[in-house]
DNA sequence: CGCAAAAACTGGGCCGACCAGCATTTTCAG
DNA sequence: CTGAAAATGCTGGTCGGCCCAGTTTTTGCG
């Protein structure tokens, strides 16, 4: 087995992550002010080059609302939150969603992914057919392998799907798919896991088919029923 | 008229601002090698600390791919891309957007809003109908005051698609909101300028009466119906 | 010429000092 | 005592330099 490159947090990153617990901990709550950036100084021993740093990303990531001169309180994330948020809360739950956000995450990907496939399977041009085919290969290509790899099978049905949005020719859609990276990153490992390599890959052939028939309405059920193919076979567990 | 707090821009943002231009523009392309960061202090004469975090920014929003100890070099940002990215394109713009980016837009509102809706409509409580009431009434008051102010109501309309949202109880939906809000508050302020205020306010009022009485289908043309008026009217200028 | 040691450079993390602007307190003329 | 102006002390923001650990290029010995 190998053993990937062991990654030590800085201590900004620390200093984030801390705070970040606190915050959806409910030790801190929106409304609440945090101590400047000289106090914290104190308070840590870092500097206050990082503290500044550590606070601008957890403004960026919605937790934080900062007043130059003023200080910085504790914002309401579900009003300033963004994918990023839900990243962290996310990675702070150990890497699990609970059943109810794997759930909401399905929906949403039904919505925007359904939406795409649609839009593909009506105007599907051989360039667009060609485009995914490639893709396919790769997958293909990954499967002969004897050392299995999923994660970069997983990478390839990422690419795959991503490359549903992209040739929808929606700009948006494939820039949405870019935002949940992460996530759907770990949908696929897990899928991977519980119906196997080749049966994701079938299922991605399946898909070009249909989007090369032109049969939006059957491609769109196609992804509605292995959502909750994958949704009960989570609740199994 | 009032005359509201002048940003200046900091020297960071301005860097940002420049290489989006140049990456943009084509100046640099996908796969260019950019300066060192000490070269970059030297040329600029801003510090290597904000140099830095410039540098990380742009990776953030896809722009650039850092490797530790080598270098940045230009991403292809179709595929790294985010909603950060896209809406740095369209600031860069002057905040404009193109018709056939409106129509995306407008496309994966659809895909999105129209999901929360439909869920929305089939599972309303009275509390999630006194959170939008609440939201409505603000507007109202709005109205009322003899002085119209377009930004604070265009404020409140995104308030209320994002409560739609918010209370159609899935947790993604309002997160690619928050996520599209710079673009999506141009959206109403557009529409405001077109359709008048009191014509936005009372098509809230209508999306709030079909999820009162439960009828997903008809919130979900209605959305659509109103989406269309909307793109041929800005087709027509 | 071959190739390894050394030098030069890279981004990453960190530090303590300094800057400009806001808020409060202090000062001091009226 | 009053009230405006000056001084002080706070804030977030920026700065340039330090060391570290890898990468790339140059050097120089065999």
């Amino acid at each position: 087995m190998q053993i990937g490159v062991i990654e030590v947090p800085s201590r900004k990153d620390l200093l984030v992550q801390k705070i970040e617990e606190q915050i959806l901990s409910g030790k801190l709550r929106a409304g609440d002010s945090l101590p400047s950036e000289r106090q914290l100084q104190e308070e840590t021993h870092i500097s206050k080059t990082m503290i500044h740093a550590a606070l601008v990303e957890l403004e960026r990531k919605g937790f934080l609302q900062i007043t130059p001169r003023r200080g910085a309180v504790v914002a309401n994330y579900t009003e300033t939150g963004t994918m990023e948020t839900l990243n962290a809360r996310i990675r702070l739950n150990g890497g699990n969603m609970s059943a109810a956000q794997a759930r909401s995450f399905m929906e949403a990907r039904i919505a925007i992914e359904g939406a795409a496939l649609r839009r593909l399977a009506e105007r599907r041009t051989e360039e667009d057919l060609a485009y995914l085919e490639e893709i396919i290969a790769q997958a293909d290509a990954l499967l002969e392998k004897e050392k299995s790899d999923d994660a970069a099978l997983a990478e390839v049905l990422f690419r795959f799907h991503r490359g549903i949005c992209l040739r929808s020719g929606n700009e948006f859609f494939p820039l949405l798919l870019n935002e949940f990276r992460p996530i759907i990153m770990e949908f696929w490992m897990r899928s991977i896991a519980v119906f196997g390599a080749a049966s994701n890959v079938h299922l991605a052939k399946r898909y070009l088919e249909l989007i090369r028939a032109g049969d939006a309405d059957s491609a769109f059920r196609r992804l509605e029923r292995s959502v909750n193919e994958y949704l009960s076979c989570l609740e199994e567990q």
